[in-house]
RNA sequence: GGACGGUUAGCUCAGCGGUAGAGCACUUCGUUUACACCGAAGGGGCCACAGGUUCAAAUCCUGUACCGUCCACCA
């Protein structure tokens, strides 16, 4: 028998995950054909979320990949046919972003210096290789995920699901094309939807002045460079102050711009807000527009593109929006307009990938719409029959409220339902280069009539929307690309080959499970909901467990950008993957964020070696005479036995309650601080002695346990336990082995 | 302006109705043949504050104060 190092090392072990990948147990068929799990019972299905290609992964990746493993490794073993399947994300704008970072750094270009194709290519081979690498990590991690069925959300495959999609919806209404005021990222060049804004307060000055000296009501605004294309004030209707002057139209000369402005009344404004006046300017603001679209005002656009002031007069005209704002305010302190200038902060929308101000412009863009209605086809979501009216809004809201969907920690409810109720139509064409082109073709009409008898727009343009392009070489395709998460929303089941009717689909959806961290509980998960329910009339998984944030011992994001970002990989090189995996769930409260620190992992790696010294003792202490015949336990080791029992009935509930912290601390106190320090001790007289009925006994008793105990503790460290596991059993796997105790099912 | 979370040992955090817990750090001891990435023993907390419910509260309720997060078109 070989002897055993005094310590376990990861790196010095056969590679394990080779192995496991290897037997076939990661493919729910494999696994059901070779009788190690149930061929009846329910499986277990889960998807990864798939991390974005614009590098590697961060220790946050490696936490909820981390608790998604356990799940998993903890349902296989259970008996249930399991299936989570890996992928990753275009993630559209962060990657592109990205590349072009990367290409102004180090080439000084951009990217319409190389054009869409050559820029593509680029973008295509970065996240190839962050592909590679983020595959490599997370084996190195220990996912057991099944690799056969690895998708990306940009391959031919998912694309099909895309391009049937958009489709589907169009014809069933719920996507349009329509003008509105969007989020213009000026940085990005791109429209981006209102989740993916970020609010920042900054100080400002709010400004309240007259546009000029015979306007009979002042305004206030922290952005005068926008009141150039003013159509409008707005006054409440019950404002005694305004009531006069409802209905009449001014016109000003206003800093060179010639601006019409007629009072409105309209019940949005509040009276007690500044001077009770709103100044409207349609074109560059949201609410703005909507009261514009209430008394149907012109809108003039001032502000291009760039975020430069589009007016004629040279003092503004290409200005930056902030250099545009002092010439105004120096122009009304010149005339005597200005009549007050106060300090405020002000919540600034930015752009959540390029931290660009969003400038709101209006834009011809594509929408899809959760508040219109239309006919559910077939489905099985509670609360809506099949063939039944319905809106997106409302599958959203039923698919959870019905109890259909869980929503764990529960609290998370809530807010899902505030998002919903404050959801607009979401935009999602995009003017990126990279990402799933938008499925529409034009033609002018002029030129070729309606010869397929599709009407032309207002515009004078034909358009034709199908998953195929139309016949004939004058169409030119819509240039734009789509929102990264309307891919990213069809996850569950484009993974499964939807739009095919594949046994896979009607085998796997809806997913048991899933594991997101609650920051994208509106980017995905709810469009996941919108997804699935719209499309397949089904919910797309059963149960949602929320994740927090991992921080920085500051409590800071671990981010490229602050650079305390810490390589998982290196982690697990210094410590085995089993110590971090350890790390990041004990102390990790459901939904709570968990602050990383490597002290913790440092505590887990010799947690390993003793869970290795635990096998090596045994090992040294088995006699020849011991591998055949059973011996029963005597009173003391029932006692011990019993102990133990209740310990693996606490462990099991705490992971059927998703208390994975709970059930990891109560295994690693058992094992170090009962089972080592007190069993084993107890065990050595009687296992050193010479009495050998005595000696087998105890034997028999530790070896037990321990086996037990590597059992429930392979879901969290996969690799030592498989690795001392092996040692005693060669041509087993634990990872076939079931759980060795049963959950009590409510 | 709304909603949610946090406030527990020096640090990081569990516990969430029954006499205060873990890891790390700290002190003392241990040249024991599984493990020093070890073992034994120990110090250290009016569980943010104020009320209330209860036989019993860190744990439930109500307020307050800080810290944090998310949402919101007061210009």
């Amino acid at each position: 028998m070989e002897a055993l190092d005094t310590r376990y090392n990861q790196n010095e072990e056969p590679d394990i995950y080779d192995l496991w990948e290897k037997s076939g147990i990661f493919t729910p068929e494999t696994s059901k054909k070779r009788g190690i799990t149930d061929a009846e019972a329910p499986p277990f299905v889960v998807v990864l979320p798939p991390p974005n290609v614009t590098g590697t992964l961060h220790i946050g990746h490696a936490f909820e990949d981390t608790v998604q493993d356990i799940f998993v490794r903890y349902h296989r073993m259970l008996g249930e046919p399991t299936l989570w399947i890996p992928g990753t994300d275009h993630a559209a704008i962060a990657t592109q972003a990205k590349v072009e970072k990367i290409l102004s750094k180090e080439e000084g270009k951009s990217k319409y210096d190389l054009g869409r194709d050559e820029f593509l290519k680029r973008v295509n081979a970065f996240a190839k290789e962050s592909h590679d690498t983020i595959t490599r990590q997370i084996r190195r991690l220990g996912a057991s995920l099944d690799w056969s069925r690895e998708a990306y959300t940009l391959d031919e495959k998912r694309n099909l699901a895309v391009r049937t999609a958009f489709k589907r919806m169009y014809d069933l209404g719920l996507i349009y094309r329509a003008d509105r005021i969007v989020n213009w990222d000026p940085k990005g060049q791109t429209v981006i939807s209102d989740d993916e804004v970020v609010y920042e307060e900054r100080p400002a000055k709010l400004y309240t002045f007259r546009y000029s000296k015979d306007f009979p009501i002042s305004i206030s605004t922290t952005r005068p460079e926008t009141k150039v294309g003013d159509t409008a004030v707005a006054v409440h209707p019950e404002d005694q102050r305004y009531k006069k002057f409802v209905g009449k139209i001014y016109e000003a000369n206003f800093c060179g711009a010639q601006i019409k402005v007629k009072i409105v009344a309209d019940s949005s404004v509040e009276k007690d807000f500044g001077t009770g006046a709103l100044g409207v300017t349609p074109a560059h603001s949201m609410i703005d527009w909507e009261i514009a679209s209430r008394h149907d005002l012109p809108l003039v656009q001032v502000i291009d593109e760039y975020g430069k002031m589009m007016v004629e007069d040279v003092r503004l005209k290409g200005k930056k929006t902030i250099e545009a704002r002092e010439v105004i305010v120096a122009w009304l302190k010149n005339e005597g307009l200005l009549e007050k200038e106060e300090d405020v902060t002000q919540n600034v929308s930015t752009s959540e990938r390029t931290g660009a101000v969003i400038e709101p412009l209006p834009k011809l863009q594509w929408f899809i719409g959760v508040n219109k209605e239309f006919v559910l086809e077939h489905s099985s979501i509670h609360g809506i029959p099949s063939g039944s009216k319905t809106t997106l809004k409302e599958i959203m809201r039923k698919s959870v409220s019905e109890k259909q969907i869980k929503i764990l920690p529960e609290r998370f409810e809530k807010v899902y339902f505030h998002w919903i109720d404050n959801l607009r139509d979401w935009c999602i064409s995009r003017q990126l280069w990279f990402g799933h082109r938008i499925p529409v073709w034009y033609r002018s009409t002029d030129a070729h009539g309606k010869p397929n008898g599709i009407p032309s727009d207002s515009r004078g343009v034909e358009t034709y929307v199908n998953v195929e392009p139309p016949k004939g070489s004058d169409w030119e395709q819509d240039s734009d690309t789509l929102d990264t998460w309307f891919s990213s929303g069809m996850w569950t089941f484009s993974t499964l080959g939807w739009p095919e009717k594949t046994e896979d689909l009607k085998r796997y959806h809806p997913n048991a499970f899933m594991c997101p961290g609650y920051e994208i509980i509106f980017m995905w998960v709810a469009r996941m909901i919108l997804m699935s329910g719209c499309l397949l009339g089904e919910i797309p998984f059963r149960t949602v467990l929320f994740h927090g944030i991992v921080r920085d011992s500051q409590g800071r994001k671990f981010s490229k950008s602050i650079g305390n970002g810490i390589d998982p990989l290196e982690l697990a090189n210094t410590y085995g993957a089993d110590a971090l995996r350890m790390a990041l769930v004990i102390g990790a409260a459901p939904g709570n964020d968990v602050t990383f620190s490597e002290d913790r992992v440092r505590g887990y790696r010799n947690f390993s070696t003793k869970i290795w010294n635990l096998a090596r003792f045994l090992r040294m202490n088995s006699r020849p005479e011991f591998s055949h015949g059973n011996h029963k336990f005597d009173e003391g080791d029932r006692a011990t036995l019993q102990e133990f029992e209740a310990v693996k009935k606490a462990v099991t509930n705490h992971i059927e309650n998703f208390d994975l912290h709970l059930a990891a601390e109560g295994l690693y106190h058992y094992v170090w601080h009962t089972f080592a320090d007190k069993v084993v001790e107890e065990a050595k007289p009687r296992l050193q002695g010479d009495d050998s009925e005595k000696a087998h006994r105890a034997y028999h008793l530790l070896d037990h346990i321990l086996v037990d105990c590597l059992k429930m503790l392979h879901p969290f460290m996969p690799f030592v336990t498989e690795a001392v596991y092996r040692k005693s059993h060669p041509n087993d796997l634990l990872t076939e082995e079931r759980w060795p105790y049963i959950p009590h099912v409510e």
